[in-house]
DNA sequence: ATTGATTATCGAAACGTTTCGATGGTGGTT
DNA sequence: AACCACCATCGAAACGTTTCGATAATCAAT
């Protein structure tokens, strides 16, 4: 592949003008540019090194993202206006999934490192203990943290407004009549996870309803965990009028289950899910569900980033997106 | 961030000795090894820089791939099987989304290659015409394609074996008694659309079946696109007892179209998928498809490009992932 | 004529590695 | 004592850029 050097040479001008040139970085006089490109031309130079221009002006132009499972709908969703967002702004993406695994996490984190990526985006459930010293080694790579967990370094941070969500949800509920409510919830010891659930009890509470410890049931995220979780609620009798399911591929494993055995939803169940992913709207029935904007997420973050590679001494910043409900035919009123 | 010679010149060795015992590239002397070591512990010394070892040896150890929506479930879980088989193998994955647009498609191409990615995967419609000419300058840089379209640049190619899976999905709509099957095709301009499509013929004709035009629609592969083409088929009139539906996302907009207009699968009509997205086994009904193996196609691509790094003097390589039947609730035996 | 400002170009160093051909030291063989 | 082989380490060049200070030429003002 054709070098500066080469073109330098074969224009007989110094390797500099060359640069220039490409770049357009300073005047250069009609004849020598001319020169210049013709030379690239006929060697079939294309396009500065970005590793040679990298290591000279130390920084990548490329951002890392660590995500739990790239294939779940809502980080599917997330990733690409991440990719979106950094394309935009002339960033490239590296993508590495952990598939929830501790060592893989460290692992792609160093290769990120040594990559010198120059920023990074963790969609992740994020290292504990020991583990967690890694994180010094980022030595000032700015991070934006997108999910769930207490970060002990300092970092950005961009969220779904989850309380709020779990209030609007559950008010929403409420508002159709429902009186008996249950929750499956993600996993609680994450933090997003619980704040939804939070925004369950607070509206619950604000609504002087009992909370049935029967029909709170903590699942996984996934389909089959949501499928679970309704069997669970079933097994263990009369179920309640409505349930909020806190992420939609619960609420999809829901719906399967509650269909496979009989129960008619929204007529015997209403359902309300949590993120609005694509498919939401095609389920039958169509599911009620929280909306985030992944691509105001995705956005936020990447600005987040290159906000604070131009300066450095930004105060740690918190951002959260607004959810809202989307109506669909999930839920009926009593 | 402390380099090689920062750490060199603190344990009194030369850079050479340092990146020896960093590496671990031949043998040095227990006790320089071990100053080397304290070295680069006290100037929190980590990981010689990707971008400074890429130029030095002239390869980045990462690949570049192109996608046209890495949302669609499909494009998902094979972007992933890519990324665990780059994570495997010492790479990394840059993710480039195209949108079908093919603006975006060159210059994410220009930057890859700026980027001295050492190959490229492209699951993407191709640019045409004097857009194609972009693939010049590949140089001799390692491609797979995973997609549809003729290519006339050398490569290697992987693909689901889409005309055998348009038999098989056909063929079980044939064997399980449906005679007035319809089919609803993907773009006919991609290959792997029109594959499948042709399998249908191809079983069709070798059961002595005919095809009643009306029953076969072209559709967009997308789930909008999929409720669109039955709802065309229901207004021209009397239904088919089976449907070949090209892909899994339309399959859903057919079966949400049809449960909301009352049309009832799969007592009035049996529907097929293609590809197996891990949603499918959801819906409901739970929807029979035509498995392939997102996980080998995408580990089938990445071995592909690093058998080729290895020795490029290989013949362009093709392979075909063999595609199976899944049975589950949407095809009823008549 | 000298100086200064301006313009057009160049040359060399630097970025952080790897690599390869020295180099100097040690011990064993003749 | 001279030679050789071997070992441990070093030094310098190279990778492909960018960048900055230097240089040379032109022209205007003193």
């Amino acid at each position: 592949m054709a070098t500066m050097k080469d073109v330098a040479k074969l224009a007989n001008v110094s390797t500099s003008t060359v640069s220039h040139v490409i770049n357009g970085t300073r005047f250069v006089s009609d004849d020598i540019a001319k020169r210049v490109q013709d030379a690239a031309q006929q060697l079939n130079y294309h396009g500065p090194s970005a590793v040679a221009r990298s290591l000279k002006q130390n920084c990548t132009k490329s951002i890392g993202m660590l995500v739990t499972t790239s294939t779940n709908p809502f980080y599917a969703e997330v990733v690409r206006s991440v990719e979106q967002a950094c394309y935009q702004q002339g960033y490239n993406l590296i993508l590495c999934n952990t598939e929830g695994d501790a060592q893989r996490l460290k692992r792609s984190l160093s290769t990120l490192i040594e990559r010198r990526v120059d920023g990074l985006i963790m969609m992740c459930a994020m290292l504990e203990g020991d583990d967690a010293l890694i994180y010094r080694r980022l030595g000032g790579l700015p991070v934006v943290v997108m999910d769930w967990g207490e970060v002990d370094f300092p970092c950005d941070r961009i969220q779904g407004h989850s309380r709020q969500g779990g209030i609007l949800a559950t008010q929403y509920l409420i508002d159709n009549g429902h009186c008996e409510i249950g929750c499956i919830t993600g996993p609680r010891n994450r933090q997003q996870a619980n704040l939804r659930y939070q925004g369950f009890v607070d509206a619950m509470n604000a609504a002087n309803l009992p909370i049935n410890p029967a029909w709170v049931i903590e699942a996984n995220f996934e389909t089959e965990g949501g499928k679970a979780a309704f069997a669970k609620l079933q097994a263990q009798g009369e179920l309640p009028s409505a349930l909020f399911v806190c992420n939609d591929m619960m609420a999809i494993g829901v719906l399967h289950e509650a269909q496979r055995s009989g129960v008619r939803i929204p007529q015997q169940l209403s359902v309300i899910g949590y993120d609005n992913i694509q498919l939401a709207k095609f389920m039958t029935p169509a599911l009620t569900s929280i909306h985030q904007s992944k691509a105001r997420l995705g956005a936020a973050a990447v600005n987040a980033l290159i906000a604070r590679l131009h300066d450095p001494s930004l105060p740690p910043q918190f951002m959260d997106i607004e959810p809202r409900v989307i109506e669909r035919a999930s839920v009926i009123r009593k």
